[in-house]
DNA sequence: CCACTTGTCTACCATCTGGTAAGGGCCCTG
DNA sequence: CAGGGCCCTTACCAGATGGTAGACAAGTGG
């Protein structure tokens, strides 16, 4: 069966159920949850569909776990800065950073997130139970630092979700570049970030 | 049969040719190419799945003729804003508000766009011979404004695809905002063309 | 050594998909 | 009124899709 037969049985070769993890994140980023068949994702695999049905039950459970590790490795390098003892403006400075970080090394991350952060999408929902909550703390403490007059008074939840459109239209953006075929995207990447550095700064900055 | 039989045969009751572009054109902007499927299309406008497959050949053949319509109101508000006098960077200005003017007006239209320009992505082939000549058309003007002195230099190609990245991203904050129940999107997308006028004011305009 | 679990496979299926073939009503024109 | 084009329909199909059922090999623990 091209890779050699059945192999030893329980998992060898790199762990089957990570691999089928990465390549569906790269499918559904790319091609779309429904451009996406389980058969075509199983054959790039030297796998039959079944065991990826063994592995997360169903194509949905699929969607659902990349979607999980997506927000998981988001959160995670948030929550790395936020570890951090940066104050104030330097905080969100590096969490832009962070984030962008994440975005430029591993591209087909920003594909799924756009591709779910369309509404009526499957894994649209799952992945506002991961964001909603990181979206209330960032709200809540933003608001509590206009309350202490360090960032100016002014509406935290459009503000972060400006941001965050900000970034997933970076995957759009590459999208577009690629299409064009203009070769490194890291110059206009760039420009986004400091374009949404400035416009936070402009809004949170007291002093204007 | 729902609406009250056959009806008098030839094109009544709005045409129907129109109907179904106009449904497709929202269905591929919202669900996407594959997840529209011609039977809940037809089944939505009280229709056959063969009544539109008489008039579009195939389903490839629809969303060429939806893109075809898009780029095709897309240039029309483009070339009715070039009709108009203005110079320079008041062109510029123009532009960019005849775009997001379009954009305010149709969401659905941004939504296709959104969807068309993912790469290997049906369509996509489509919209650039759309978009090759207008943007080779703005380039050589651009250039022609750089060389004459009345603008600055820059890498003109890539500022129009950031430009166009923006408009296109501005479909992924509209969907985002109404996910999280944001209501009137007005001021955000206001607030994206702010930037973007800014944008090309701070890359072209001569007087630093 | 046997029972059990785990990972993968083969076989099969119901449904949905885009697409073809063919017919029929309606209008216009000769 | 006969013929033909236009618009839409019913009937049908081949292929792909997600999903179920069951077998089989290999490791694990008592």
């Amino acid at each position: 069966m091209g890779y050699g037969g059945p192999v030893a049985a329980t998992e060898v070769r790199g762990g089957t159920k990570a691999r089928v993890l990465d390549a569906a994140l790269a499918s559904f980023g790319t091609a779309g949850f429904d451009g996406t068949s389980l058969d075509d994702l199983a054959a790039g695999l030297g796998i039959r569909k079944q065991t990826i049905l063994y592995h997360f039950v169903s194509k949905r459970g699929l969607l659902n776990a990349v979607v999980d590790r997506v927000a998981e490795d988001l959160t995670g390098a948030l929550d790395r800065v936020l570890a951090g003892g940066q104050q104030d403006w330097e905080r969100v400075d590096a969490l832009v950073r962070s984030v962008f970080r994440v975005a430029l090394e591993q591209p087909v991350l920003l594909g799924l997130l756009r591709e779910v952060s369309r509404p009526n999408s499957p894994g649209a929902h799952r992945l506002r139970g991961h964001m909603d909550p990181l979206m209330a703390r960032a709200r809540l403490w933003i608001e509590a630092e206009m309350a202490a007059g360090r960032m100016r008074r002014t509406d935290a939840q459009l503000l972060l979700l400006s941001a965050y459109s900000t970034v997933v239209g970076v995957a759009t953006e590459i999208e577009v570049l690629r299409a064009a075929g203009v070769g490194p995207t890291l110059r206009p990447v760039v420009q986004r970030r400091k374009e949404l550095l400035r416009f936070l700064r402009s809004s949170l900055d007291p002093m204007s």
